[in-house]
DNA sequence: AAATAGTTTCACCATATGGTAAAATTATTT
DNA sequence: AAATAATTTTACCATATGGTGAAACTATTT
């Protein structure tokens, strides 16, 4: 039996046999140090350090700190965007569903915040999305449908009448700028991180309330 | 009459000289360049292209990276958060400001979204704000007046009882988040830039409108 | 005009960094 | 157990990058 593309099994663009642990050890590592220090931040010596390998194995798994940010880089933001869309297209009703939007954000572990981050600032810098939209396609699809359910409530009178659009807008704004914006608000109001997470905390219904309000009919 | 300093006047912590044009010419392409690519994105050669100077000058007048960084950082950030202090505590009634702190955000100069994602992003990497809060200094006065004129207008019944901090909270995130995360949303919402800033466009208005039905008595 | 001070350019350095070839080692096949 | 393939380590390389000393040049003083 033949081996094709052997000693090199790492590059291919099929799903190769089991990920080894090592493996995966690097790509942990590498979600860490890319998440905290972005890309041009980040060293591919940093990560091996953090992974508890020679740096040439990292080379070896990933080939470049390009491709290596281009993997990490789908992987979080997938994951983010996902839950995101999973909330906006939920079949709940619509009051719950602004609950659950704020509150996902504001009561998630510590990693969101930077998540969130690292998301907004290395689309930002344009260095991951031109090539990959693929990972914002499910959302898209989680807009319409949004758009759709608002549309619905509006006909039905349950909502007054809106921009659906924007509505979509200031719940993500609501949710996220507090987790983006965590150390301008914290300097701004003066507090330090403890105080600050504590003011987020069940935030969720105030917030929810203060939507519905603005969105009564 | 003896000259102290000499041949080292730039690099003295008192206001110097006039600044050379040379001087004023790096300063604004460390701007731009700092605002676009970030501390670890930067490129010092890159700033003096851009000036239109040899790198050696940059160092002649900054010395180093990091304090060429820390100038501009405080420069940015001080204007940034002044315009925010500044319609924080303007004397003009409620609903009319909610509209200017909204206004403001969108309808500013093409840079303004980069500055506050610059503001942002540098502030999370914790490189810029440890050892100089003064630059939030101003911002914090202004919360402590905007959470008075809410209390007072709470007190007058012109308001339903809210929390201040927590309506601050959201009228800044409402007007900032759409810019910092705008090629998160424009992904999101399948727009390009032009369809997208036509959407901020005349936002102003609804959204104080939003808000305005969200906090009424 | 000579001297002094300030500015700009040139040629460099030391180090950091992404990356690689090849040897060494450890599985896995046959 | 030989042979083959996959993994890990070692020893590097080329380049980029922040930074500097000294020469060259231009203003300013005296």
């Amino acid at each position: 039996m033949v081996k094709l593309f052997s000693e090199d099994r790492r590059l291919l663009y099929m799903k190769p046999v089991e990920p080894t642990e090592t493996e995966q050890r690097i790509k942990e590592a590498a979600k860490q140090i890319f998440l905290r220090r972005g890309f041009d931040g980040a060293r591919m010596q940093d990560i091996a350090d953090l992974a508890g390998v020679d740096k040439a194995l990292v080379h070896y798994y990933f080939r470049s700190k390009d491709k290596l940010f281009a993997l990490t880089f789908d992987e979080i933001a997938g994951r983010f965007l996902g839950q995101i869309g999973q909330v906006l297209t939920a079949d709940v009703p619509f009051a719950e569903k602004i609950r659950l939007l704020i509150q996902q954000d504001t009561s998630m572990p510590t990693e969101y915040p930077l998540v969130a981050n690292f998301i907004i600032a290395e689309l930002n810098q344009s260095r991951s999305h031109s090539e990959r939209p693929l990972t914002v396609k499910p959302l898209r699809d989680a807009h319409t449908l949004f758009v759709q359910q608002v549309d619905r409530e509006i006909k039905a009178g349950t909502l007054r009448s809106l921009n659906a659009t924007q509505l979509l807008i200031v719940l993500i704004s609501l949710s996220l700028f507090p987790l983006v914006a965590q150390s301008l608000l914290q300097a701004l109001l003066g507090l330090d991180e403890e105080d600050y997470n504590a003011m987020l905390t069940g935030r969720a219904d105030d917030l929810a309330d203060f939507v519905n309000r603005a969105i009564a009919p």
